[in-house]
DNA sequence: TATTTATATAATTATTTGCTTATTAAATGA
DNA sequence: TCATTTAATAAGCAAATAATTATATAAATA
């Protein structure tokens, strides 16, 4: 799980409508017309809400006949979390995504010296 | 916590500026000139982003002379998560925010003749 | 078969977000 | 005191996002 995974399913999260339709998804799974009804929303509305969530992984969907059946995936929520917390006190060293800023980093805290931000821009020796 | 105190933090947490803001500062706290220096990015633009994420509460500042230090609350964090997982299994009856929802839910389910998706709008009866 | 139901997707518009540049202000230092 | 460092914030703009309306398609049913 890469830095973009968890912004994908966080940016899921971030919005009222798509918190909305998850905590209902978390009473029972339910289908598109449902979750309409219930709601009060425009059916593009939800459906476009659920394509994203899908996209992100946190609900699945299952064809039932001209309906669509769509259920929380907390399991996989709960994993992300916990993703998180562990890639917080993963050593930066490990992660090739911060490769650059590693290396400025380590500079930086080796070097007592330094001065944060000089003239003649970022400067870090 | 409720519904949009989450949306609050998960927008926080879904954009990769900030997320890479956040694992920096799970390294050690820093200064705004630091993480300057080692992001490679205007100061403005990190001091935006530390603004949301200060507003969400996953990180935290203290003022030294000219300079703010932030920290990254991965506690607060943490708790947001667990909070989440449990208002999902939280009864709908329970949150007052989803009054009319919960009820609207109930007449669906109580009712076996209901059609989901009736012409004449939304009917659920 | 014609109509209705269920859903996805496209087109459009309005709003929000993220970034840059510019400005301001406070603390530091020559 | 005047220049520098640090950081917040404002203004402006481009890109992304969310909602509506309009279509399209498939399955169910009268």
């Amino acid at each position: 799980m890469n830095l973009y995974d968890y912004v994908k399913i966080f940016k899921a999260l971030g919005e009222p409508t798509r918190l909305k339709i998850l905590k209902l998804l978390s009473v029972r799974p339910m289908f598109v017309c449902e979750l309409k009804s219930v709601l009060h929303m425009s059916q593009p509305r939800i459906s476009q809400h659920l394509q994203i969530m899908k996209g992100a992984g946190v609900v699945t969907e299952k064809k039932d006949a001209q309906r669509t059946f769509y259920s929380l995936q907390i399991d996989y929520l709960d994993k992300t979390f916990n993703n998180l917390i562990q890639f917080f006190h993963h050593d930066l060293a490990n992660l090739p995504q911060f490769k650059e800023e590693c290396l400025r980093l380590e500079r930086l805290d080796s070097d007592t010296d330094v001065y944060l931000c000089k003239k003649g821009e970022n400067r870090t020796r």
